[in-house]
This record gives C-alpha cells, sequence and structure tokens, in this order.
DNA sequence: ATTTAGCACTCTCAAGGTGAGAGTGCTAAA
DNA sequence: TTTAGCACTCTCACCTTGAGAGTGCTAAAT
C-alpha cells in the first residue's frame, strides 16, 4: 500500500525526532515540534495506521512511537533528502589526511576519520593485493623448509605470506628466482594474475639448468594463490557504541562487541559491498548476522586509479543520522581513493 | 607494622573468598567456610585491626570486607601459594601452538591463548626489529622522493618505513645500495646496530663512483633511525572486560576501554618491564594510568635465543587469581621463547 | 590475657504502594 | 474529515517497610 503525502511527512518527522532524541515519539511532540498544523489527535490517527502498516511500534501501548526497520528502510530510500559536508567540515579532512603520508598511515586515519566523524564504528577494508600492481618480490627461508614470500605493491603494501615446501630450494635458487621475476617487474606495471601467467610461460625456458622442476613449480604456485594473502581490516571507534542509550544493557552490548572484537568478522561483511557502485545500507534486521541487527551499516567501496579496491564503511545503532553517515562515508571514501590513486 | 601469623592466615582467606566471589567478605563466611577454629567475634576483630592497617576496607559500615591495594600486594608478595599449571592444560597450549606455523599467526595466537586461558585482556608486544638479526633489506621508490624500507628479519617479521629523501635518488643507486646491503647479510648474523656500524665504515669507498654522498647519507642515516620501526601489538579479549562484576557501571566500563582502544597505550605500559627478569605484576593505584586503576597487569618478558625480545602481559580487575595469572603468563612466555627462538 | 556470646546498631536491598505524568484510542461534535 | 474531550494504560520516580547481613562493643568465660 502507497503511504499519501501526510503519512509520509508524519513517518519523516517522527524518524527525524527518534534520531535525535533516542526517545518514543509522542503525537504531541509533532504536533509542537513539526509545522504541520494537525491536531494531536489526527497525528494520533495517522500514526496508528503508520503502526498497523508496520512502519512505526510502540515499546507499550500508552507510549510513542518508534520507527521499525521497515520505516528506517521507508526513509532511507525515499523519504531523507541528501546531505552534504560542509565546506570547512571538507577542509579538515583534507587537512587531517595532508599528516599522514604513507600507506599504513592513511589507512589507520581513515578509520579513525570515520569513527571520530560519525560517532560510530569506523571500518576499513585494506587494498587487496590483487588491485595492486607487484613492485617487487623477495624470497627470504627461514629454516626447516619454510620460505618467506614479500610483495611489495605500487601504493606500499606490505604483504607477506609463509609457505612450507616439501623439499629442500637452495639459497642460490630463491635468489636466481628472486632476481629473475624482479627483472620483469621493472619494465611495468604488473599485477599479481599478469604475474602468475608471464611466470607460467617463462619459467620452464628459464629453470632448464637448475634443479628439479617440480619444487620449483609447486612453490611458485602456492606463492601465487590468491586467497592466502587476506586484506588488512583497520578498526576504529568500538567504544562509541557503548556510549549509545539504546546500547545500555549490557547483554546487548556483549552480543555487539563479540562480533567486533574479532575484525575480521566486520571485514567480511563490509567485503561483500567492494562490487556495489552505490552506497550500501544495511538496516537492523536486513543484516544476516544476527549479532549487529539492531545496527545499521553504511558501506562504500573505494578505487585506486579507477579501479575497485577495497572499502570502508561505518556501523552505528539503525538510529543513525543516515543522510550524515552517507555523506562523510562518500566523502571520504572519494578522497581516500583520490589519496591511494596519487601514491 | 608485622602482622602475626593468625591476621596473616584470616588476610589470605578474605582475598580468597574475595577473588573467587567477587563479593565482600564476612566475618561468619570466614568461620564457616576457613577451618580456623576461631568465633566470628575473634574474626570480626582482627579484620577490624586488618582494616587499621589498610589491608581490608568495607564499602560500608554493615558490610564485609574488601582487600585495598595493599592487601593484594602483601597477598601477591607473601602470602599467596605459586601454583602450577595442570600437564593437559600444558598439553593444550602446545597443541594449539602447534598450528600456528607463521610469526604473525604465532603472535595472534599468543594474545588469544592469554585472553582465553585468563578470561582477561591478552596482549602481546611484537619483538622489536633491535632483537633480531637481519636477513634481508628492500628499498623501493613510491615516487615523489619517497623511499620505502622493507627489513626482514630472522623471526620472520617484517619492518617497513617510509622515507622522504630531499632530492633523487635512482633506481640503480637504489639496487646497488639494496644488492650491497644484502650481500653483508648472507654471511652471518647482523643485528641492525651492528648493520649500520659496517655501513658506515664501507660506505664511503664503495659510494665514491656513485652521485652526490650527502643525499645517501642521510638517507641510510635515516633508514636506520631505530625509534620509527614499531614493534606490534596483538591484543585480544576486550570483551571480557566487560563481563566482569566491578566493571557493571558503565562510566568505569567506558574508562577503562578508551584506554584499551588505543593498543599501544597498553604496549606501552608493558613496554616497560621488558627489561625485568622476573614476572611483574602491578596491581590498582600503583599502575600510572588512571584509566586502569581498578585494574591490574601481569607482564613478562620473552626471549629469542636467550635474548630479551618483547613482551607479554594480561590486563584484569584487581581481583583476579593471581597464582593461576602468573602461572598462564610465565607458561606461555616460556613456550613463545621457545618457539621463536626455533624460528 | 584471650576468646567469645550476646546485643544494639547500621546499612542494604528487594518488595510493595502511590501518584504524577505522558501518552494513547475512541467517540461525539464541529 | 478533523478535533476536543475523556477514560484508560503504562511508566517512573519516590517512599516506606521489614528482613537480613554484618558490624563493634562489652562483659563474661576460659
Amino acid at each position: 500500500m502507497e503511504l499519501n503525502e501526510r503519512m509520509k511527512t508524519i513517518l519523516t518527522a517522527v524518524l527525524h525526532r527518534y534520531i535525535t532524541t533516542a526517545e518514543p515519539v509522542s503525537s504531541s511532540i509533532i504536533a509542537k515540534k513539526y509545522n504541520l498544523n494537525l491536531s494531536t489527535a489526527t497525528i494520533r490517527h495517522e500514526m496508528n495506521l503508520l503502526e498497523k502498516h508496520d512502519y512505526l511500534w510502540q515499546p507499550h501501548t500508552s507510549s510513542g512511537r518508534i520507527p521499525t526497520d521497515k520505516g528506517y528502510r521507508l526513509y532511507v530510500d525515499n523519504l531523507m533528502k541528501k546531505s552534504h559536508l560542509k565546506e570547512n567540515e571538507k577542509k579538515r579532512i583534507i587537512q587531517i589526511y595532508q599528516k599522514s603520508k604513507e600507506f599504513e598511515e592513511t589507512m589507520r586515519t581513515t578509520s579513525q576519520l570515520l569513527s571520530k566523524l560519525t560517532n560510530n564504528i569506523g571500518v576499513v577494508l585494506g587494498p587487496h593485493i590483487l588491485n595492486n600492481s607487484i613492485k617487487h618480490i623477495q624470497f627470504i627461508s627461514v629454516g626447516n623448509n619454510r620460505i618467506l614470500v614479500v610483495i611489495i605493491t605500487n601504493t606500499g603494501l606490505v604483504c607477506q605470506k609463509l609457505i612450507n615446501i616439501s623439499g629442500e630450494i637452495t639459497k642460490n635458487t630463491l635468489n636466481y628466482l628472486s632476481n629473475f621475476i624482479n627483472s620483469k617487474l621493472i619494465e611495468k606495471d604488473i599485477d599479481l594474475i599478469n604475474l602468475n601467467n608471464i611466470l607460467r610461460d617463462e619459467l620452464d625456458k628459464i629453470l632448464s639448468f637448475q634443479e628439479s622442476f617440480n619444487y620449483i613449480h609447486n612453490f611458485i604456485e602456492e606463492c601465487f594463490n590468491l586467497r592466502d594473502f587476506s586484506d588488512k581490516v583497520y578498526l576504529d571507534g568500538r567504544i562509541n557504541i557503548i556510549t549509545q542509550p539504546e546500547f545500555k544493557e549490557t547483554n546487548k552490548l556483549n552480543y555487539i562487541l563479540s562480533f567486533i572484537e574479532e575484525e575480521n568478522a566486520l571485514a567480511n561483511t563490509i567485503r561483500k559491498y567492494l562490487g556495489f557502485k552505490q552506497t550500501k545500507i544495511i538496516i537492523g534486521r536486513e543484516n544476516k548476522q544476527k549479532e549487529i541487527q539492531n545496527c545499521s551499516l553504511v558501506a562504500r567501496k573505494y578505487t585506486i586509479k579507477g579501479k575497485p579496491a577495497g572499502a570502508i564503511g561505518i556501523l552505528g545503532p539503525t538510529r543513525m543520522d543516515y543522510p550524515r553517515m552517507i555523506s562523510i562515508v562518500e566523502y571520504i571514501s572519494d578522497k581516500l581513493s583520490d589519496i591511494l590513486s596519487e601514491f
């Protein structure tokens, strides 16, 4: 059923009021604060209908109304007005970014900016190595047939993984391999998949005079097994969730915090939205993780030189200032894209 | 004033009881649960004296007693019996460690073990690069006169830092430098300070036919400026603090969590104890950080091949099972030392 | 000199009662 | 269709109350 204009106006008012005060909204408050030129009785009547259609609910019979997830969804999709950051806010963000010169620092700054500006939890999913071009690769034998592979990308991302090999590879061979691969990298931008292809073609020829093929091939194979390269997660503002009035009951808090303790849980949730062009908003129970079904998530990808690289997001109570949250996430993801593209 | 034996016995009983129940301890509970063959009146009398000497206090006139920091201190130093982990507990720890093959994973496992076993916050301070010998060094130009320095140590620790240089250093020179330094590293174990000395002596000769000295020297200088290499921090079990009965009041909780949010705050506290031979126990207000003056810290260094490398610790409410906490921290730091020495 | 029984006293805490206040739904009149 | 009016519901802060836990002190017992 389509809501009429007046119902939409009232619903918007209730949402606005609830988002700012965190308290059930009564008909009289709406009549007083929002100039709708309607009596409380009329507003009550409409609210009653909105409740019947599941946009609002009441904690108890004689209390004001609170939006449902469905109410928030309608608000986010149709009712709210898009907001924009003020110029001086934008300036301050840029200033803060200018202080951080280095990749890691930039990512940390991003998560801090997100959490400080939104007063919620800020999360940044580092760019996956797949989305970077490779600058240097180094194999280090660390004993017991284990080799540490360190890959450095153009953005300054340093990835590492440890590989167990079934036999021995001499230091000379390792050096030889490193040098060979690095010589390929000097020429131009090569990403991990490209590199893998090049190696597959050329390695046979090159290695003919070296020791046993299988070892080397298995090693290189595992070396470029992309799944093992995990993207880094930067999380900030866990405390913010505690001060939110809706999470005063410690057991609710517990539940959320146990989810957040493990950085990867939130990261995995956000990773899904890497492919989306637009800002993704997940409201309350729309989220599959039951631990955060009292929360909403605003997530957006960022790019490096136009290519999707990672994602950022904020997590807060369902009752959040969506227009502002969205404008912050969008502005920061744009800036981050710019900065990383310049690295 | 020296306490007599009976007072010590009673104080020990109160501590034991309070640590297990988290509730003020009454004279009758002591009389009933601990076979001291004393009437409640006598126990009350002694408790009264203990309170006068600041080992105990009462939340209000008609309540049981709670140990003071001074009481805990006496307990830790003189009264408690050292505890040992059970054989099957030790076995499980070793089993869990065997699953993690890699440096990073080992460190993460350690912080998890600490937090899970103690039900408190577990913190691990990664080994500082100073305490490792260097395996490989790599310079990567990342544009805009910035060079990424990546150093890989024998334990598999990968350190990086970004250096701004005042002029240009060509890729050839960078490669030349990397190669020169790495050639020094192949021969034997060299730590960062050694390496720095060697370079200072030899670099002049080597570089005579290369471009401008100052650039290179400044660069190398900054490269080995040790302060910039921060040791990594692994933190686990932040939630545990929430479930502790003493932190039910959210403002206390806030206070502690704001301290813990920032990994480095706790790391810096623990770093101090890297030089200590024995397990260090800091009780309540003995701690200088006022945010954690309701907490106690049990910290101990770990070693790599006998040399102090980093530190581990646990943070929990002052009311903690000290003998057990100590035995866990000590056993895990020993195991970690063993594992890292083998890497 | 110690120890303890006895007792008056203190404080907390849970339970129950109360009334103000906020808010609603319904109805009948505008 | 809107609204004034009203009965009704529920919460919440506040008070009272009594049970219970615990203490300190004192005088008697050991």
